[in-house]
DNA sequence: ATGACTAATTCGATTAGA
């Protein structure tokens, strides 16, 4: 089972990207990211077409993700369980059917934080906590489970090119690193670093400064593992072709291949 | 020190991203 995580920053602007990419790549299940428009807008015809079933938690200009599934795909929950009163679409999860085995795939959209300090940087701190939670919930299945998405955390220094340019942002301050270190410390494994402790691995390259072009890139697009997931990898790796491609996102497809 | 790109909203200029 071959599951990719995807921030498209925009599904209007993108379609032409996304289509093809499902045709050339086809993903059994495609998580994205900022769709950036509301579920009834999605185009969601033009994806069926191409096999997929679709699940979306949409909304009105910014945010939201959506679950794309060549397997039959169960029990949708839409939004991070925790407090009632966050509009902010950022989490969607599901149960993908694989030939071989079922595996909970969690779609989530971190906040971005920025700037340090301020309600945003705070609102990004509590959704982690209330991520925790969550994942503490799906960890008592025992089953293997996916969390992948933008995370909007850059975990280590190996993991920017110019760490020192990160130093006060959120994506890089302590703080968000610790949370994402708490989330792993509940029994989570990121997917790429159970392949390979290589440095200088990115997932996204800002559209200014000719960041693609010097490879000034950070990685923030992860899979978190649960070890039932962990024990049926096969592979995991980042497409990072895609960044020079045709109209592409400033992040890129990051994958992992599942024995399901 | 600042702005630089891109997308969405809504058709000009602002907000947000990372």
């Amino acid at each position: 089972m071959k599951i990719a995580t995807y921030n498209i920053n925009g599904i209007r602007a993108r379609l032409e990207t996304v289509t093809a990419w499902l045709s050339e790549q086809s993903p059994d299940v495609a998580l994205l990211q900022e769709i950036k428009i509301v579920d009834e807008a999605f185009p969601r015809e033009e994806i069926e077409r191409l096999g997929y079933r679709v699940a979306t938690h949409g909304q009105k200009g910014f945010n939201g993700v959506a679950i794309l599934s060549r397997l039959p795909l169960e029990d949708v929950i839409r939004g991070l369980p925790g407090d009632e009163s966050d509009e902010q679409s950022r989490w969607i999860e599901g149960t993908a059917i694989g030939d071989r085995r079922a595996v909970r795939v969690c779609c989530l959209y971190l906040p971005n934080g920025n700037p340090v300090p301020g309600d945003k940087y705070a609102y990004k701190l509590a959704w982690m906590r209330r991520m925790r939670e969550r994942v503490r919930q799906l960890l008592r299945s025992e089953e293997p489970i996916v969390l992948a998405g933008d995370y909007n955390v850059i975990p280590e220094p190996r993991d920017v090119r110019r760490p020192d340019d990160w130093r006060e942002d959120a994506l890089f301050r302590p703080e968000s690193r610790a949370a994402f270190r708490r989330l792993e410390a509940l029994g989570l494994y990121d997917a790429i670093r159970l392949r390979t402790q290589a440095p200088n691995l990115y997932s996204f390259w800002d559209f200014q400064r000719g960041s693609w072009e010097r490879d000034n890139g950070i990685r923030i697009d992860h899979h978190l593992l649960t070890a039932q997931a962990a024990d049926l990898l096969r592979d995991a790796w980042i497409e990072r072709e895609a960044r020079g491609g045709a109209k592409p996102s400033d992040h890129v497809p990051v994958w992992i291949d599942l024995d399901a």
